[in-house]
DNA sequence: GAAATGTCTGCAACCCGGTTGCAAAGTCAG
DNA sequence: CTGACTTTGCAACCGGGTTGCAGACATTTC
């Protein structure tokens, strides 16, 4: 599986580094989205700093992408494999008010209304938010 | 129009002291949503943290609404008549990427997708991002 | 009207997520 | 091995949001 992360890493032009393979590796694992405290917190003694910019790195090549879905951090998801964040390739998240997960909901792409021409459409961020299934009772 | 401010800040049952009207007013007459920083610049003079309680008490009273568009900062813009903040009674936002204006577009509701049953759906947050037609050259 | 009660405001300080500058450690080609 | 470049760790900073507390203000009660 190591050659698996870094088969990904390389798709994207990352170069493989050991932190960069942690914190991929946690990304793919969680089946929730995960902020950077979170991630900090998961390998005690690694600098938020170089998480950070480890994030960004992913970013920057389409690895991950960021999720604004209100709580105060942002969250970060493993993109699906050909995706290149435009408002297409979006879906939902959904954000559990009780445990505080956010989940991607893959299965859900976003579609976004047809505004008036002179709006020029480049991104979107809808989160919908509620009780997940664990939690529901 | 004074008295119409008074007005809807009655109708909402909250007892209108200067800094309400004031922040009511501001709110108004605004075409973008504000950030409590942009109220507060508004009238230097008054101290942040009574915005930002004037603010929580509009909200709570459904007279204002947050929104979440990820510039790091909230925005705040007034609701619709008998909105209650419900996921039916929402619409969608738009920020400029250009001028970081956030506009209600309040000619376009959202609509939820289907979950699978044990979602239960309490809010949601769809913010478009793009560029506004002010900025459009 | 004066005192007592409750609400609103200003100030200062704090918390926390995100971000940056800089120097040390690691990588790699020549 | 050497020098150039990249990655990491540390420390400090920034800015939005939030809170405790005390003084100002308004409202009720006597
Ligand atoms: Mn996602
Ligand atoms: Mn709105
Ligand atoms: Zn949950
Ligand atoms: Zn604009």
């Amino acid at each position: 599986m190591q050659s698996e992360i870094n088969k990904k890493l390389e798709a994207k032009q990352i170069k493989p580094t050991p932190m960069r393979q942690l914190v991929l590796n946690l990304l793919l694992q969680e089946p929730s989205a995960l902020s950077l405290r979170e991630l900090e917190e998961k390998f005690d003694k690694v600098d938020k700093s170089t998480i950070y910019r480890t994030l960004q790195t992913f970013q920057a090549h389409y690895l991950i992408h960021a999720i604004e879905d209100g709580s105060g951090s942002l969250r970060y998801a493993v993109c699906e494999e050909n995706c290149t964040c435009e408002p297409h390739h979006l879906h939902f998240h959904f954000l559990c008010l009780k445990c505080q997960h956010t989940y991607c909901l893959h299965d859900y792409p976003i579609q976004i209304p047809q505004l008036p021409e002179k709006y020029q459409v480049i991104s979107a961020n809808f989160v919908i938010k509620g009780i997940c299934p664990n939690c529901k009772a």
